[in-house]
DNA sequence: TGGAAGCGCAACCATAAAGTTGCGCTCGAC
DNA sequence: GTCGAGCGCAACTTTATGGTTGCGCTTCCA
């Protein structure tokens, strides 16, 4: 299932959504994954594997919880998955961390117009 | 304990690091938690309490892991503890994302330059 | 037409995470 | 001084998570 709830406007990402995209984020081996397939080729489930020192069904489930949270999408070829990165849900992710940020940078300003006026 | 290893130079953040963080906000409480506190108002455990559905003691091990994160900080203040946003912590998260970001677009670029030239 | 490569499914194990409850301490207000 | 508010510690339950192994199916290739 990947029925991620998009965000058209391209605005903030609902928190619900966001905390999807962050806790897959939330795991090392699948951060090292979403920054490989960063650099825009896409990889086999045997090939992804190779770089870690974990079995092959563990990286597939990795990848499984990455496309459930829209960061990878998935493409049978031939006998092998290729998955390859997906980056709406990171812009999401960014979207949400800069909302925060400037409902944070918004509170500094009350505090100084508070203080200096 | 809170030992979290910053990065001086405002650059991108440790992966480990990273993950650390995107773990702690991949908890729909825990971002709530965030998001509220973002405001810049201090709270203390029990008025944070009131705006779920929680025990506090639930509360306050999340409040737990996100110090730990890095991502607020605590004061003593009476009888009361303190709660308050800390935004270095999603900087480096932000940073991290722009990484990532960054090396999609300059595998666009590769891909666009290869396909134009 | 056989292997072997690549993958999915299922069962299973161990540990971590999220939550609760109970109890005891400390501090503040009377 | 006493009582309640606020909190920490500890034990406990339940469920999720990360990992493994075994097996069987498809697909490529020689």
């Amino acid at each position: 299932m990947s029925g991620v709830e998009v965000t058209p406007g391209g605005g903030a990402a609902s928190p619900s959504a966001a905390a999807t995209v962050f806790s897959a984020l939330g795991d090392p081996t699948r951060l090292r994954l979403v920054d490989t397939l960063s650099d825009g080729e896409p990889r086999s489930i045997a090939r992804l594997t190779t770089d870690f020192e974990i079995s092959r069904q563990a990286v597939s489930k990795h990848l499984g919880v990455l496309a459930d949270s829209g960061l990878v999408t998935s493409r049978r070829v031939g006998r092998e998955k290729q998955y390859r990165f997906s980056p709406d849900s990171l812009e999401e992710a960014r979207a949400y961390l800069d909302t925060v940020s400037r409902q944070w940078d918004d509170a500094l300003d009350r505090l100084r117009a508070f203080v200096d006026g």
